[in-house]
DNA sequence: CATCACATGTAAAACGTTACATGATTGC
DNA sequence: GCAATCATGTAACGTTTTACATGTGATG
């Protein structure tokens, strides 16, 4: 079983959701951890439940069409809780940015740059978004049970989230930096050698 | 054209390297920001061939059997330099550890720490690793044309990895003290719940 | 003579993305 | 009536992973 379900198996364990709300819930708050969309989650929540790991209750949505509302099963809590013993594996990065900047000898600086600004206006977003969950994961909650007083695992997500923007947007800055000063650099080494 | 075929066409500018070197150079020097293994690679590589933006030569190699050392074309090159100036897409990223860390509701808190230590370890090693090549990078060269003083991608590229392992320790470190603070404030909410 | 690092590949299966496909409901 | 958001899916295609497959040369 890959990871898509097993994330969806731990969203599921949060509250019960349905294909809409998950893709939704990727897409934003598990955007820096984990990339899957709509056409992948619908087809792995099928599967989760051919194996009796979640199923689904249709209800009427407030908006639009009726909604499959999924649950997580007492197997499909065994079985995450199973994998949760396993050593992750190492994240699995694939960033174009990286890719193309690692080209910047080969173009001017202000493209290099434009690019780099670009970038780290994403991650500024994702930082704004980030620290925006945490605040509303501080305001307090009254539970009967202590057990479910906070949601421990989603604030180690979203801080997460928080360290890798803010990591986005050093290296931003620094690399516009570090290209600036090499720009300079050349330009008075090209001088030099064309005296 | 992948992403990947785009990666082969960068590190060819940086030297011909046969389909062995770039392996190892991505699972090291790109591999926080570039997963592939060799057997994506060596298709890649052939296709990239037929496309004529590489050409290779065999080599003997010093040890171990006859190489393939794979160069740049000027449509390579070309290719290259079109794709470069394209927005990149957002940073696609499967970290398994982000998903346990979502569940960490749900086992003991010690299970918790020692994996994320382990997880620590290893971006201290990746941390380790990107310090020793940006001092290797530091060495002076002394180089005939000014435009190839110093490899500015590369240098960009390593950076980054400094600042996304910095990112990971920190968010280890501050995952385990957030989980002890937890279980503390959930051990003295039960005591009081008890009595 | 076994093991490790070097070196290159292929095949099948799993996985993910893009595009296609449909339809309800609300607000402008 | 039109666009946007809600909501769920499938099909074709492309990519990636896992496992298989082979062989060289150095070191212990």
């Amino acid at each position: 079983m890959n990871g898509l379900k097993y994330l969806l198996l731990a969203g599921l364990t949060i509250e019960a959701q349905s294909g809409y709300d998950l893709t939704q819930w990727i897409a934003q708050a598990a955007h820096h951890y984990w990339a899957a969309d709509h056409s992948s989650i619908y087809p792995a929540l099928a599967a989760l439940e051919r194996q009796r790991l979640v199923s689904h209750e249709v209800r009427k949505s407030e908006r639009g069409p009726q909604r499959k509302v999924y649950s997580i099963t007492d197997a499909g809590r065994n079985a995450l809780l199973e994998w949760l013993d396993i050593p992750p594996h190492e994240a699995e990065i694939r960033d174009e940015q990286l890719v193309k900047a690692l080209c910047y000898d080969l173009i001017p600086p202000e493209r290099a740059i434009a690019q780099l600004q670009i970038t780290r206006q994403r991650y500024v977003e994702k930082l704004t978004w980030c620290e925006q969950s945490l605040r509303r994961l501080d305001e307090p909650h009254v539970d009967a049970h202590p057990a479910y007083a906070s949601r421990l695992g989603v604030r180690l997500t979203i801080h997460r989230g928080v360290l890798s923007a803010k990591a986005g947007i050093t290296w931003c800055d620094e690399a516009i930096a570090i290209i600036q000063a090499h720009s300079r650099f050349n330009l008075e080494k090209i001088v030099d050698y064309l005296q």
